[in-house]
DNA sequence: TACAATTTTGAACGAATGTTCAATATATAT
DNA sequence: ATATATATTGAACATTCGTTCAAAATTGTA
C-alpha cells in the first residue's frame, strides 16, 4: 500500500469552487484551477475527472454551504422569518469574502445553454432544493402565527427566492450597502402584504 | 469611389447581439459571430473591431432596444404604473422569441468581471440608464395621483429593478408561466405598500 | 533491500481560440 | 476601357484551450 501525502478532496473542491466562482465556467481555465488547487493536470484528471466534472462538485459544494448557512441561521434565530431575514443580510451586508456577491448557482444558470451538457440542469435543481427550503420556512412561519393563516408558502418561496436573486445580482451594479440595506427592508415588507397571501386575478 | 454591397452595419450588430445574448461573451466565438453574420473576419475586424468593441456596440444596441420597448409602453399606456406593468408583462409573457429570458445587460454584468476591460462597466452604467428611466416613471406616477406623495422614486426605481432582474433570472429557472405571473403581480403589489414610501429603521 | 501499490508529474497532443494581411472583387469616376 | 477607391475574402498566424499518458516519486509491506 501507500500512503502518498493524496490531496484532500474537499479542499481542492472548496478552491475550484472559488475560481469557478470569481471567473465563471467558460472563463476559468485548467491552468487557473491548476495554479489554485496545486495540481498537476494529471492528478486532477484521476481524481475528479475534467473540467466538467469538477465544475459539478463545485456546484454541489456550494449549494451544500448554502443550505448549512441556512440551518445555522435557523438555530441562531428565534423565528423563522428572522433566520430568513438573518440569512440575507449575512450574505449581503457582511462578510465580504465571497468571489462574487452573485450566488454561484445564479451566475451558473445565467451563463450556461443547454450545449453545456448537465451543468445547467444541475445549477436548477440545486436552487429549486434551496427554494424548497424557503417553502419549509414559510410553512413553519405560518404554524407559528408569523404569517396569516391564508399565506401560500410556495408562493411565498418563489417570491422570495426571485428577490434574493434579484438583490445580489443589484449588489453587483450599485454596491451602495445602504441602498442595499433599504431593498432588504423593502424585500421584508412585501412579504408582510396582505395581498401576497390572496389569491390573483387572471 | 466603390459602392460595393457594404454590409448593413444596424443588422450586423443585431445579428451579433443575438448570438452574444444565446452565448454569452466568452462562449461565443468569433467563427459563431462569422457565421451569423455572414462576413469573414477581415471585414468584421475592418468594420467592427474586434470581438470586444463589437461586443460593446452589442450592449449599446441592447440598451436602446429596451429604452425604446419602455417609450413604446408609455405611449401606449393612460398611465406611468400601467406602462411599467406593461413593461414586464411583455418581456416575460408574450414574445419569446427572445434568445434568453435574461437581460443581456444584467447576464454580461453577472458573467464578466474587471479583467474583461470596459465591459463589465458599460453594462453597469447602460443597466444605470434604465434604472434612470424607472425612476422618471415614477415620478411621473407621483405627480399623477398613482403614488403617495410621500413615495421615493429613486427608491422605487431600485426596488423595482432588482425585482424585474430577479423575475427573468427565475423565469429561466422555472419557466411556469402561472407562477411567472403571479410574480408579477406580487411585484407590484409591494410597489403599492405603504411601508415603501416611509423610511426605513436602522 | 526489494517489491507492490498508489499518487504525482509535466511534456506533449490535437483542436479551437482571436487576429492579421496580402490578394481579390466590385463599383464608380475619368 | 482604365484607373481608383473601397469592401470582401480566406489562408495562415501564434496562443491558448482541455486532455492524455508514460515516467518518476513516494510510502507501506514482505
Amino acid at each position: 500500500m501507500s500512503n502518498f501525502p493524496k490531496h484532500d478532496r474537499e479542499e481542492v473542491i472548496d478552491r475550484a469552487m472559488q475560481v469557478f466562482w470569481a471567473n465563471g465556467y467558460h472563463a476559468t481555465s485548467m491552468r487557473q484551477l491548476q495554479d489554485a488547487v496545486d495540481l498537476r493536470p494529471g492528478s486532477i484528471y484521476a481524481s475528479f475527472g475534467g473540467k466538467e466534472s469538477l465544475f459539478r462538485m463545485a456546484l454541489r459544494h456550494y449549494a451544500d454551504l448554502a443550505m448549512v448557512q441556512l440551518q445555522a441561521c435557523q438555530a441562531e434565530n428565534a423565528s423563522p422569518m428572522a433566520a430568513l431575514r438573518a440569512f440575507v443580510r449575512n450574505d449581503l451586508l457582511h462578510g465580504n469574502t465571497a468571489p462574487s456577491s452573485i450566488c454561484l448557482l445564479v451566475k451558473t444558470a445565467t451563463e450556461l445553454t443547454q450545449l453545456d451538457g448537465v451543468l445547467l440542469e444541475d445549477a436548477r435543481s440545486f436552487l429549486a432544493g434551496i427554494r424548497n427550503a424557503f417553502c419549509k420556512l414559510f410553512e413553519e412561519a405560518k404554524t407559528c402565527g408569523e404569517l396569516t393563516h391564508n399565506a401560500q408558502p410556495a408562493r411565498l418561496a418563489s417570491y422570495f427566492q426571485m428577490q434574493v436573486i434579484g438583490l445580489k445580482a443589484m449588489s453587483r451594479l450599485q454596491s451602495d450597502s445602504c441602498v442595499t440595506s433599504q431593498m432588504i427592508e423593502d424585500l421584508f415588507n412585501s412579504l408582510d402584504t396582505v395581498k401576497l397571501s390572496t389569491t390573483v386575478s387572471k
